[in-house]
DNA sequence: TTGAAAGCGATACCAC
DNA sequence: GTGGTATCGCTTTCAA
């Protein structure tokens, strides 16, 4: 292995020196650094990560935690990640992936061996056991989500109370009074999942502000699951607002064989990232979900928990919803 | 920082002791293993990464290359990248994720700092400017897929030839002849990705076999380019194969516009991984995709040649197809 | 079965 | 603007 000491001796320069022209920690002349980048060149150098580690005590690397396997939306999953693993190469730092069900173990393990400088947590549930530990730890962290208490912990996400708001008020702008929630699988309410609580939040809020009865039901995204999500709806709403892309399609697909006319007869607002609309005969309204944008913001703020020389205060950021007008949604 | 030595101080024996009964790399009598392991959870101690990285030199990370973005199965990628993770740690490895766009610069800088101790890389180009870049690492690789020129390379993948004349086998061995294939995006095929080549290749042998013309379309997923794949096609195919996922529901909802009855007028074979069937109203026959067996196979294979003491020979392991059937498909 | 001590390859402090 | 070197926390050889 080309360690930095050979650079040194090719350059004719000491240790410290390439150290510094490398991090630029101090002023090197013009002549030396150059001297000092051939030498790196020709010997196809590249620091070690663990000696650097250990000398400086940051490995330039993030943890990411990720739901891998789920009954929540994978193309979101993926954009997420895919943001912040971008993010975080134009910032130097590689990603640590670890899966969700590692839990708390798996936090401590990466953060105690000093493996990550900062955690980005995905998939926050209201009451997360994670929050205790992540609390606990020498390193900052960045929650994708909102745990019902945040205090002390950086958050991002999507305002879904207010994007849930936003669709009611969307289709109530359109004269509909009847607006029914289809809502996620069952199983992502009884793992008590942030966002899908405050979507039903804000949805139930808006509803009521309306004066109308509140119909809100979880979905299994299955054909039989839908079917039976509609049939406890029952036959009179006239707008949808669907909180579950994997049930989008049969969905869609029983309206048609019912004879229900989308939007003729029933308007669908769909929440779902832009890039995930499926490729569906009516082009879907939607309210956005904006992983790339949370992705690529989780590590700013997790950048400037790190750069900080005092302890930043914790903040959290909810991104303003977005509804993207399509041919699903007409006036009543 | 609890260090290996406070622990050693703790348990009253010397550090060198404590590295054995942590790694087992030499006898400890059961009271000294006790003793540490009590002081180890005492005081809560957790091996500094970067300096074991440095004394061992293994990182005990895999670096895992995904195509984050891009025009082929997300939830196939997702499939991959959970079950490499997952097997991973069950070999006490953590695994480092870059994308694809880094290319050949990324590789270098994860091998070359010595982060990681292997690499697996998925989305192989027939002829990938990547392949002698991983030839000259000291890390040994596995790559998902199949390069043309796989020589001194550990390749792993899905038998994507055999299984495309599967497919095309059982749509003849239940009497059809006009048999075409509906395959991934343009692309796809234009990048040279090696699964939807080796597929193609399959395809035309086995239809040449058959002694029926080869009919084959690349297929842009949206609405308007399925149409337009099923007009290149023409309408007197009785028999379609699938090799785009993201394809089947637009294509699936057209064939029903177009009047066309899956399985009566048109039976269909999909390639896809098990738990990614969309819900159609139709339960596809399928070829499955194992990608959970290929990510965890492909763990298995860079932990054989990590194991090794020697260099362990080269080897090509192509999984066979599995036809699932279910209702898309009836004979002539 | 255990201990002492020599590195591993960087960083960053102290000098000049 | 540059050099020397103690130090980071662990593994592993050598010795007992």
């Amino acid at each position: 292995m080309v360690t930095i000491d050979d650079v040194a001796r090719a350059a004719g320069v000491s240790t410290s020196t390439v150290s510094y022209a490398l991090s630029g920690r101090r002023p090197i002349s013009p002549a030396t650094r150059e001297r000092v980048a051939a030498a790196i060149a020709e010997l196809g150098y590249h620091p070690h990560a663990g000696a650097r580690a250990l000398a400086s005590s940051r490995s330039s690397v993030l943890a990411l935690v990720a739901p891998l396997r789920s009954d929540i939306n994978v193309p979101v999953i993926m954009e997420f990640v895919t943001a912040v693993v971008t993010a975080a190469r134009e910032h130097s730092y590689d990603v640590l992936l670890l899966t969700k069900d590692e839990g708390t173990a798996g936090l401590q393990r990466v953060a105690g061996g000093a493996m990550v400088d900062a955690l980005i947590v995905m998939d926050v549930e209201s009451d997360d056991a994670r929050v205790p530990a992540l609390l606990k730890l020498r390193q900052p962290s960045v929650l994708i989500g909102l745990p019902s208490e945040p205090t002390g912990l950086t958050c991002v996400d999507l305002d879904f109370e207010a994007t849930a708001r936003a669709c009611v008020e969307h289709l109530a702008g359109r004269g509909h009074r009847r607006i029914a929630l289809v809502g996620p699988a069952p199983g992502v309410y009884q793992r008590g999942t942030s966002y899908a609580n405050r979507f039903l939040t804000g949805f139930t809020a808006a509803v009521g502000a309306l004066g109308a009865d509140v119909v809100a039901e979880p979905c299994d995204p299955s054909r039989a699951g839908v079917r039976d999500c509609l049939d406890r709806i029952g036959p009179d709403v006239t707008g949808l607002v669907v909180h579950n892309e994997a049930a989008l399609m049969p969905l869609l697909d029983l309206l048609r064989v019912d004879g229900r006319r989308v939007p003729e007869d029933v308007s669908v607002v769909a929440v779902c990232p832009r890039d995930a609309v499926p490729p569906l005969p009516v082009r879907l309204t939607t309210a956005e979900i904006p992983a790339h944008e949370v992705g690529t913001l989780a590590v700013t703020m997790a950048m400037r928990l790190l750069d900080s020389p005092v302890a930043t205060p914790p903040e959290t950021r909810l991104l303003p919803p977005v509804i993207v007008e399509r041919d699903s949604v007409s006036p009543i």
